[in-house]
DNA sequence: CGGCGAGTTGAAGAGCTTCAAGCCTGGTGG
DNA sequence: CCACCAGGCTTGAAGCTCTTCAACTCGCCG
């Protein structure tokens, strides 16, 4: 199953019948395993393979002349088919991983293909696009018009609700491998802040920590705080085929 | 010509036949006007036609319920195919127009059409996307990382570069019709500070202002003080036809 | 047992916001 | 033709959030 998660992630929104799962099976790809820290992609690089995460955490980010970090996006299992690599160009931005990391990886005329034989499968991966791209939209929101305390709520519960898509969280917690230097450059903050925030929330009883678990003591007065509204997500299922058929046709 | 906008911001970056030059034209689609300060695209709204804006400004933007506004992107001539439209999902964000703006519409089905039948256009059409995700990741890195001043030059090279593109600016200077509010709404400061910001330039002999005319005195040093790179508009073209050749397949 | 990466805490200060008020410009109506 | 109004721009002063600098702690691995 060299892409289960893919599958996994697709199967919370639409559903597969056996021969798209099959078809995405038959797609074989190499798997390809990297280090904890160590770089998936690294800026400036031509793109000519496609990659899809299997296991592990890993990050999009940018780094400035002078060190100043910025990350983009948190990737989990199941997430990274890069339109980037569609058209052939060059990367602009960074990918590293941040536990060790299980990717599986296709070359792009893999994927054309199934685009072009199958419109459900059409449409899921379009679906992943927008889901992408809305994670950045939503990451703007945040970091331009949400104070410390806001920001890193938000980034709790969104990465708890993706974690649970893939399958790596329970109702009210979950593992977040991820050090409190790399939230503070998701959020645009320094580590020092973060910390602070993050003590803040366990003196006022809304998390607790137990090294990287993270639980929520109380999820709904959270999200009120933080004004997480999960829309964004875009879960609610496909409503037409209009690719998918034109691809068919 | 009702989708003249898009024939030349493609043309910046490849090659159109006469034949797919013929394709887009045949398109036809229907003209609509919105009146500065109107509504293109209203948050919630379920998504069935698909938008090329030909002429004035537009921003994507979200509101918190609080009324914090956070403006995602500027859409200029040319902009705004929207990959949300193809899966018929709800849009997560507004559009809204800040000039006067006439743009084209049409059927999500017209541009399936074009996309199973020239590979050009597709892999032209992807590209508009992966540029439009670009401009998303900038703005995440120039918000979260950059100084306020060097937001707003940064922002101000950005946008003199896309109007140039869309033949709306000159060597050195450009309209700029958006108020402080919205460039502060854009850059997630307040418009006090943005206006005291744009002054400093003045007073530095960086750029000259005249009503919404912005002209760059010295655009070589603002683009290093502002760590200026525009990699990130992907210029360079298609390398690979991976897609295209697919879908004609 | 020593060292390293990550987390924690304190104190001082910078950058940006908030509140408040005045000004300028273009458009409107008497 | 000009008074007036509204929206946008400008400036000042005070204050808060977050950063910076510095030091110490904790847990883990060799």
């Amino acid at each position: 199953m060299p892409v289960a998660a893919l599958i996994r992630r697709l199967g919370h929104y639409t559903h597969l019948s056996h021969a798209d799962v099959d078809k995405l099976n038959a797609l074989g790809g190499r798997e390809r395993h990297f280090t904890r820290g160590s770089d998936i992609i690294t800026a400036g690089q031509q793109l000519n393979e496609l990659l899809v995460i299997e296991e592990g955490w890993s990050i999009r980010h940018k780094t400035l002349e002078d060190g100043r970090r910025q990350v983009l996006n948190v990737l989990l299992p199941g997430e990274i088919f890069d339109l980037q690599v569609m058209i052939g160009a060059k990367s602009d931005h960074g990918v590293s991983a941040v536990t060790d990391v299980r990717a599986t990886v296709f070359a792009p005329q893999q994927i054309s293909h199934l685009l072009a034989g199958s419109g459900t499968l059409s449409m899921a991966l379009w679906w992943t696009q927008v889901q992408e791209e809305a994670f950045l939209r939503e990451q703007i929101v945040r970091n331009g018009r949400q104070s410390a305390r806001e920001r890193i709520g938000h980034l709790l519960l969104e990465l708890h609700r993706r974690a649970q898509i893939a399958n790596m969280a329970g109702e009210n917690g979950f593992r977040l491998p991820l050090t409190q230097t790399v939230i503070a450059d998701i959020l645009g903050l320094t580590p020092i802040h973060t910390n602070r925030v993050l003590r803040g929330f366990e003196r006022d009883g809304l998390i607790e920590r137990d090294r990287s678990y993270i639980a929520f003591k109380d999820h709904d007065r959270l999200a009120e705080i933080c004004h997480f509204d999960p829309a964004y997500f875009h879960m609610e299922g496909i409503h037409r085929l209009s690719f998918g058929e034109a691809a068919m046709s």
